[in-house]
DNA sequence: TTGTACGCGTTATCAG
DNA sequence: CTGATAACGCGTACAA
């Protein structure tokens, strides 16, 4: 492939001259021009994005580190990011972190290395301290979990509201022994989902107890596993709350069969076609990769330049018929809509 | 951030021999290697990716262009390419062709001039002849669809003989009106799955109708739509194969209510939860993936340099519940296996 | 209008 | 064992 020199040589005339033709610069003579556009198109020119990235020390691209690109919520937000970095010229690195926390900084670090004008980043690590060094060359964007020991801009989700409008959506059909079920209290929207979750119990008088909180029902074997023992207590729950999509995934052909009504946060492909429908705290992760990533061009360019803004996107729940009243002896579920859509209950208030 | 300039200033050395240090250049005096070490771990130095890169003029990235990277199929494909390429030290620069393939060729170009390593695609458009002045200096490797006008190494899947058995299996419940839903004739897996399905046909001695054949199911709307225009039909098909998993979501709610067995290539998430869990063609685009990847690393380090290969995956038939014989009356379908999984029924031959 | 010189950070070459 | 120098491709600053 050649390079300006090889053009410059085929069209006698100096490398600048050629990259005056190559970038529209009008300070050509227009034979001169023709000439280089000549010996351009002959040899096939194409520009090494490499050379100009390396000269002016930043990549024209968009990092985008989530703990798994194969599940759709990451990979809907990663298509955003995607779609809105295509019209800045820019490209997505895109990087798995993977389920072990600690692996974090060195897979984030080494994409870093490649100099890149931003990342966008939802952590799986307890501490992103170690980014700070990196704060002043790259525009740092923080999404569905905010970052801790760095201050940087940050969009999240209503994660206490919307954990709080479905428990109490369960309350309200008599459930008073509802489950919680997630991954890991590690990660802060588990932890503030689970806040929301004892919010809607302490509202309607409940007790909170601890043996209806289940983490780890993050394969199938724990799905069966966690029902098996929620449905095995003493005093067994009659409805499940749960607290992520992926665990959602799961549960749900462990509750077959099973009388357990169920919430999750977080809707996914499929999840209105269900018997039941699943009754979901709807996130928008294309909103949230759009914004990230605007406002992470946004810092690159300076066109923003104040101190971060950490930003709530309202969540809503959406009812379909997983929850059914707790004395509802038949079969006899509220409908879904036929759209599978869900009926709208709920919006964070403020949206 | 310091450069090796910085630590050489620092440790009173040569860059170069801050280079050798770095890199675990034997040849170095263990005190001189000492000084750099410290004077290396004082600036924090963290080395350019980026000009290593430029140098050697070649970035060690692997792109992975795919129609949409939010298709649970392409994103698991993706994560696989990802994950080879974490163990060569390499990252994934990801693009989404999108829906028009006229679109495919700036796509492609404006990811190869950042000089990548390789490229893993899977194609949109009708031809990938403008690929041949790259296919020198990058590792092209096409995944799920074969290039048109250009040798390049590949790896599909059976389409063929999966469509033909998914086909068959509906026939062998009795019914005679089976559908082909797909999405675009221009896409060859379609194509292909559309010869097995006649190929199912002819085989069972029943006619070819043309106006089964429908394309364009590709949103909620036109499936909707597709639904109606079948039952509507004077001699109305009683079962329907869908061409790909897209199709399958969208015509999943539209068939709810119909009697309309279904039958589908590719599985997705959550099909096995589906009432009636989905039949479904498996294919694994993790392997797809993994393979793909792999076989672009052993081209980029010249480990393999032979004639371009073409490889097709086997592919299997997961029997769960979506197939009723054309008789019944009732709501007796067979069960789906309780772990989600289905039966396997039919593996591409010699696999 | 055009060209020359220089630098970005790193590594290879080759001399000392 | 170590270091000076050149080179990668392009764009900026400055001259001519």
């Amino acid at each position: 492939m050649s390079t300006m020199r090889d053009v410059a040589r085929q069209a006698q005339v100096s490398v600048k001259t050629v990259s005056r033709v190559f970038n529209d610069d009008p300070h050509v003579l227009p034979e001169t021009r023709q000439r280089v556009e000549e010996a351009l198109a002959q040899l096939n020119y194409t520009p090494n994005t490499l050379a100009r990235t390396f000269r002016d020390g930043r990549s024209p691209v968009i990092g985008v580190a989530v703990p798994n690109i194969a599940d759709p919520f990451f990979s809907s937000l990663a298509k955003a990011v995607e779609t809105v970095a295509a019209g800045y010229d820019m490209s997505v690195l895109v990087s798995s972190l993977g389920p072990d926390p600690s692996k974090e900084p060195e897979v984030v670090e080494a994409l870093l290395r490649r100099q890149l004008g931003a990342l966008v980043m939802a952590p799986t690590a307890p501490d992103q301290s170690y980014l700070r060094r990196w704060s002043e060359k790259v525009a740092l964007v923080f999404v569905d979990r905010p970052p801790q020991g760095l201050d940087a801009d940050c969009f999240i989700e209503d994660d206490f509201g919307g954990a709080r409008a479905a428990t109490r959506h369960l309350l309200e059909h008599g459930h008073d022994g509802v489950a919680f079920v997630g991954n890991s209290l590690d990660v802060s929207t588990t932890v503030n989902r689970l806040s929301g979750y004892r919010a809607a119990l302490a509202e309607a008088g409940i007790a909170f107890r601890p043996e209806l909180v289940v983490n780890g029902a993050t394969s199938r074997e724990g799905a069966w596993a966690t029902v098996a023992r929620l449905v095995g207590l003493a005093d067994a729950p009659t409805a499940v709350f749960s607290s992520d999509a992926q665990t959602s995934m799961f549960l749900v052909p462990a509750l077959a069969g099973s009388r357990l009504s169920i919430a999750g946060f977080g809707d996914f492909p499929m999840a209105s076609m269900l018997s039941p429908a699943l009754t979901v705290v709807d996130q928008d992760p294309d909103a949230l990769g759009r914004l990230a990533a605007e406002r992470a061009v946004r810092r690159l360019d300076g066109v923003e330049d104040g101190a971060p803004v950490s930003t709530t996107l309202p969540v809503r729940l959406l009812e379909r018929s997983s929850c059914r009243p707790v004395d509802l002896e038949g079969g006899l579920f509220p409908a879904s809509r036929p759209d599978g859509a869900g009926t709208l209950l709920w919006v964070t208030p403020g949206a």
